[in-house]
DNA sequence: TACTAAAATGCAACAATGTTACAAAAATGA
DNA sequence: TCATTTTTGTAACATTGTTGCATTTTAGTA
């Protein structure tokens, strides 16, 4: 689907920076740091600008947050962009590769249940791989 | 176990704040970030210093880190404080209650094994639950 | 097309978090 | 007690993320 359309259909004004990080998402297909989309859309989007994007993103439902190494967040394209109902979970584990630092979904693997002590109730969860992907690990 | 053995038992040098630090976790019983220890030691240990010391705790096989919210990064005591081996896994699920913010280990559940794409290889894993502990939830 | 209200942007300033270098101090073993 | 090695404190700096505010842009409407 087309950027424009996408932010259409997910209430978000047309922008020339959200086209560049959109676009960013769609080409790339894996997940990106704030850093990383930085470098890829230059100077043409103010830093500060690129929080409120991402954020405006994730809110909208467009994109969602991923662990990356314990210790940063990434972002990524949610599993449904077809339906706009945004109360998604997006409940699939991340793969991150130690060694070229891409991070993608593993859409088909839902993060099975795990037990919890006695009265705790569990509302989401976020289930990181870490290791080599098939083309780092020869 | 005693806080001097400990870090005896594990090539660490008896410091002080190496010891208050190390009694936070005892005491505390569940994950803190670097800003709660410092919070608990308060300024008798530097702010860089704790840094190091929990970098130096993490290497040698005293703590874990503990995924937080994604976005930050706790730690918590190993399980296996009495062998001495630190090439350990310490292979378990995390729950963090968003009420109280507390976070503890899930140590009985272990880290179901998730299907990878053909090819890669996983090292490891981080699996943190997100919701209401037993106090919070009513 | 022109106008208006609402939303998004850029900028500056700031806060929090984390890292590095280096000299001074403390801990260990002999 | 001494010598060596490790640890610490300090300062300086880098990165990451947030807030306030004036300006610009968008989208809908006349």
């Amino acid at each position: 689907m087309q950027p424009e359309r996408l932010l259409k259909k997910h209430n978000l004004r047309k922008t020339s920076g959200r086209l560049s990080v959109l676009r960013c998402f769609l080409e790339y297909g894996k997940a990106l740091s704030h850093g990383e989309v930085q470098d890829l859309v230059g100077k043409k989007v103010d830093r500060v600008t690129l929080y409120r994007i991402l954020q405006s993103f994730e809110e909208k439902g467009l994109l969602h947050k991923v662990p990356d190494d314990q210790v940063s967040v990434k972002y990524a394209l949610c599993d449904h962009l077809h339906n706009v109902d945004h109360a998604h979970s997006d409940n699939h584990a991340h793969f991150k590769c130690n060694s070229c630092g891409d991070t993608v979904c593993l859409e088909e693997s839902a993060i099975p249940n795990i037990p919890t002590p006695k009265g705790f109730r569990v509302n989401e969860s976020f289930l990181l791989l870490g290791g080599l992907c098939d083309q780092c690990v020869r």
